[in-house]
DNA sequence: AGAAACCTATCAATGATGTTGTCAAGAGAT
DNA sequence: ATCTCTTGACAACATCATTGATAGGTTTCT
């Protein structure tokens, strides 16, 4: 399993065990699969296994190599960013990921960027109660 | 506890207790805070815990009576029945819940309901694949 | 050849979440 | 007195997500 399909990147022979060992990831083509998936693990800081359930259940699908070994993009290490973004950070459990990147899809825009910038610029709105009723207003009896 | 705030709704007192009773259910104004936390939860067929629950994180506020009791009005259940929609049918968390109701708020435009418009036409789109690396294409060794 | 990393498939442990149910004490209405 | 509501707390149960492990096989590298 030494198949270094193009870019040089740094060796991920060294068998990163969630070691703080720091890539350079390739900046030239998103979309090019390079990483294997104890590679792509330790960059996104997520379990193998964990990897292979995100592909079972739809949310991302790498390449495969003609020996059938699975080549990550940097689209895909992205994606699964997000994901795990959603998910420790927000909460957001699968069905909630895929219902947000199904709208995302639908609307044509990139609304979770939007999300995400606004969550990175510290503003961090309270999550607003409901619009409804929106003045507890005492009712006369 | 029989202070009927005004409208003449069926007697709420014949204890619904997750039986089959029909409500005729005020058409008037839906931000009118009307039931009491039994008839709600009965109308959407909720536990009353799960209500206050609800409220706890935020996701509705029903009105208060001068004696504390709750109200809820024909907004208050829609919002429930849509939180029941994505948490029992299409499996969201909470989390996911809050994500989507504020980004609803953020865009400024009812999505969900555009994501539920299509659901009930029984599109029921396929869980689409990642977009990243759209193609799985073998890569040359 | 042997070791390591990959593959699929399966099972299991653990912690978190959501819903429901219960109890206690109190308040309000009938 | 009885019923329904309130708050607060605790608990049971099912489900989910993640991690870990095992087995058998394949591929790659030394």
């Amino acid at each position: 399993m030494a198949s270094e399909p193009a870019t040089s990147q740094p060796s991920s022979k060294a068998e990163p065990e969630r070691s703080k060992v720091t890539f350079r990831r390739p900046d030239r083509d998103p979309t090019r699969p390079v990483y294997v998936i104890s590679v792509a693990a330790s960059i996104v800081s997520v379990h193998p296994r964990t990897l292979r359930i995100y592909e079972e259940e739809g949310f991302i699908c790498p390449a495969r190599t003609p020996t059938n070994i699975r080549l990550y993009s940097e689209n895909d290490v992205r994606r699964v960013l997000w994901i795990r973004h959603l998910t420790q950070n927000l909460g957001v459990n699968l069905a909630g990921v895929r219902i947000l990147f199904e709208l995302e899809e639908r609307l044509g825009t990139r609304i979770l960027e939007r999300l995400y910038s606004e969550a990175t610029s510290g503003e961090r709105p309270e999550s607003a109660p409901a619009t409804a009723s929106a003045a507890p207003s005492a009712v006369e009896a």
